[in-house]
DNA sequence: CCTGATGGTAAACAGCTGTTTTAAATTTAC
DNA sequence: GTAAATTTAAAACAGCTGTTTACCATCAGG
């Protein structure tokens, strides 16, 4: 192998490529070039460019799952059976998310894939992380519904994609939205901060009161 | 002209095809087969990919914010001067927002629209946009500010913004997640649902208690 | 020393991209 | 009716795309 290995090589760069200017505007020239790699090497080892997209998205998202269901294992061990209160789950989950791509200092590029996977069409790629991280998501979701047994199932799972979406969005705009923030009010913002700033505003949004029914005969859409 | 406007059918198509699959994986021989006309018409009536992609963000844009500053006027005056309520400025913004569109049935497309604006590091669409119709969101954020008097500068700027992502997030994701929501819920999700799901989230989310303030001594990030 | 992998390289492939050019048709103005 | 200006049509352009091919290096086991 080489000073540092081919395969990671690729994905290390491939993943800035990505979250910079997504899946198509990267081209895998673009990559090998900048990477210091043959271009034939990306099939080689990954097969297609399509595969290469996912294995940049397994690199984050199998430890984010392995610790994602330790960490709810310990939660349930904790509290032994009983009801884990949402503030606890939402932590959780916010403690395991910052703490994959720390380890790299790739927190911005981890959210910008996410929002992605979301925003671009790319049917393969949601299919792809639907299949193999769907469940992880469920079990999620099964503990949020324990924790707030007064909210109807479709409301809370609405609010739980409008949380998705405020995190997601924000975080994986974070580097045009700093600048802004930093032009307007000169103040350094860290993802911590953010974080800071963003649990309040979750639990406020998911504790909301329920909307008013809607008039049964109110004209179609 | 033909039975239709050239020009018109070629936005007309192009809309629709942005939306679905992004603007890079739309090509312009998609878009002038789909749409029955030449593909130079695009070169000649818009100059550009790039620009034809502008005239399809001005054609929502211009109408909206248009009817979003006389929205305000109307507003400004029957409050004479008075702080505007933030439930009123937040229900003016949502009617504008889903007026413009609803004329032609293209809600999905107009926020799938912004959406990519967004996502998409198209550099040049940022651009255009910020220039061309940063001045309402000013005008609107300003109006905000003095109905939020409590609420911090910067606090209420990412909170704005955390709201922002709900709404784009969702409705521009909305038939991926209206999939799974009518499967899991057997539930027909309508924009206007939607819509009113949204409303207590969002007023709650902008009143939430402020976060704790952070040790001043803590490390850095 | 030969054999057979394995990893890496350069060149070529077919296909699609946005854009331009050249020519014909159509509409408008006088 | 003729001339000028628009608008459409088809073809060609250069350039980039992902992928495949054929070839070379390195190195282990026999």
């Amino acid at each position: 192998m080489g000073q540092t290995d081919t395969v990671t090589r690729i994905l290390d760069t491939a993943e800035v490529l990505f979250a910079e200017r997504g899946f198509a505007e990267t081209s895998l020239r673009h990559i090998t070039s900048k990477a210091k790699v043959n271009l034939a090497a990306v099939n080689y080892h990954f097969g297609s460019k399509k595969s290469l997209i996912q294995a940049v998205f397994a690199r984050y998202l199998d430890p984010f799952t392995e610790r994602f269901h330790a960490a709810l294992d310990e939660l349930e061990a904790r509290y032994a059976g009983g009801v884990i209160p949402l503030e606890e789950l939402l932590e959780t989950m916010a403690r395991t998310v910052l703490e994959v791509p720390a380890e790299r200092n790739s927190l911005k590029v981890f959210m910008r894939l996410l929002g992605l996977a979301y925003s671009q069409a790319q049917g393969h790629l949601r299919r792809y992380i639907q299949g193999q991280y769907g469940g992880v998501f469920s079990r999620f979701t099964e503990l949020v519904r324990r924790a707030t047994p007064d909210l109807p199932d479709a409301e809370r799972f609405w609010r739980l994609h409008f949380m998705l979406g405020t995190v997601i969005f924000t975080l994986s705009g974070l580097e045009a939205l700093r600048d802004i923030a930093e032009k307007d009010y000169g103040e350094q913002v860290s993802v911590r901060d953010l974080v800071r700033r963003l649990r309040p505003v979750v639990v406020a949004a998911m504790s909301a009161p329920l909307p008013d029914a809607t008039f049964p005969a109110a004209e179609a859409s």
